[in-house]
DNA sequence: TTCGATTTGTTCGTATGTATT
DNA sequence: TAATACATACGAACAAATCGA
């Protein structure tokens, strides 16, 4: 493959090292490389792009820092997989009082097909009358009931999307979506507000009408900034916490 | 200062970028470099140390990722100064509905000495019976009561500290802990939850008594770790929302 | 178990470009 | 313009982790 090569006389944008980054993020996209597989070797992109090992390590590094690579040594750089431990670690945020994450297990409570309310379409930048899977899952902590999510995903992207892949999947739900229909999550946009229980989820969540409950507004996008899902959450934060560190801790 | 150089029979406990990074937060937490100048050059600390530059510059690289650290390229590299710019950007989340960060307004409610009650101790890990500063505070944006704070800091920590402090600073909180007292905030942990308002935190931020508003407890940390600020904080989120991006936006 | 090949991690050095003063 | 400081890019050598023969 020669022809990615950089060559000399080209004009760039910025430095040569995000031109590469841009570069292996296209071939992440495209699904070139295969998942649980290493992509090429820094030497072979080095190679292949005609540059140095160490612009190749700065343009993997920073896809690194933002959790799109995973690097091993010795046995190669991958790309990100979305199993439980990558879950839990990179975006999900309840925790129990002491700050322990526990894997939640889930049950689906609803699943159809409809067209995109105004709010759903804004979030998914999709026109109002474009068809969207809506589902509803409930997750529990420690044998409780503790988060509702009301997913919505673009039928134009998850095409086939079914309750059957819903219910059989032994993934988790960004796994899926990866899995089956080669999307990657890559980035979270989470609005959380604080709102009065109605009725119904104050039944799901086995709390009373008008307790206060988190609401959370969450856009996932993709590696090119597309949204591929919007899901509105709900949590009981009676026994549990969304917890967020800023700055990097020591020790 | 050749004291500081890094012998080659040393022992290390890891990399050698790393124990650079040890000593400059150090020197930065000892208050060696003053705020406002640049810290020496990658050159002079290379020499400094007896490291190469490209050892320096990955340990600057690591704690400009962290944002302790702030780097300009023909300035020269900087300790980050809690200015207005970097509060907002670094450590507050609240947005408006179109997710546009504003400079809150604020109004000392109250300002008191006493001892730690259980939750403060805990968080600050002091005993008991420690004395403290306990102080509310009251945030605006575009001219309403949105943020109730209430701070709590040790005495031991901030010696002097008093109500006509707070009232005649012109710089941010965070600002005056790290001009007056060299403290500096480096990490923080928010707990976020969901409440139903008292009486007392309706009629400050004028909404219903039962209203769903947000608690975050809050605890800032110092470059060793230590706790430094306990800070319970809540947000009327009627027109406004916490916000969290996780993953690095591209374009 | 040992050894060797592969891959990432660390450290050094040098040269050049760009931004600031 | 000149000097300084950070940014980019290259290359080389060795260390440490991994894996299969």
């Amino acid at each position: 493959m020669t022809t990615d090569t950089l060559l000399p006389g080209a004009m760039l944008a910025g430095p040569l090292y995000a031109e590469v980054k841009k570069r292996i993020t296209k071939s992440l996209m495209d699904g070139e490389w295969p998942q649980g597989m290493p992509i090429p070797s820094e030497a072979q992109l080095a190679q292949r792009y005609a540059v140095s090992v160490g612009t190749v390590r700065k343009a993997i590094g920073e896809l690194a820092a933002e959790k799109v690579l995973v690097r091993q040594a010795g046995r190669g750089t991958f790309a990100a997989s979305h199993n439980r431990d990558y879950m839990l670690d990179a975006f999900f945020h309840i925790v129990d009082e002491r700050g322990n994450k526990e894997f939640p297990a889930s049950k689906l409570l609803s699943f159809r097909r409809a067209k995109a309310d105004a709010q759903a379409a804004r979030r998914l930048r999709l026109d109002d009358d474009v068809q969207v899977f809506d589902f509803e899952n409930l997750l529990y902590l420690q044998g409780s009931p503790v988060v509702f999510d009301r997913i919505r995903v673009s039928q134009a992207v998850f095409p086939d999307f079914s309750e059957d892949a819903m219910r059989q999947r032994t993934v988790t739900i960004f796994g899926l979506y990866q899995d089956r229909y080669g999307v990657t999550v890559t980035r979270l946009e989470e609005w959380v507000r604080a709102v009065n229980a109605d009725a119904r989820l104050a039944r799901a969540l086995c709390l009373q009408r008008g307790a206060a409950v988190l609401r959370i507004e969450r856009v996932a996008y993709t590696y090119d900034d597309t949204p591929v899902e919007f899901r509105e959450r709900y949590v009981d934060t009676r026994n549990h916490a969304y917890l967020n560190v800023l700055g990097m801790k020591k020790s």
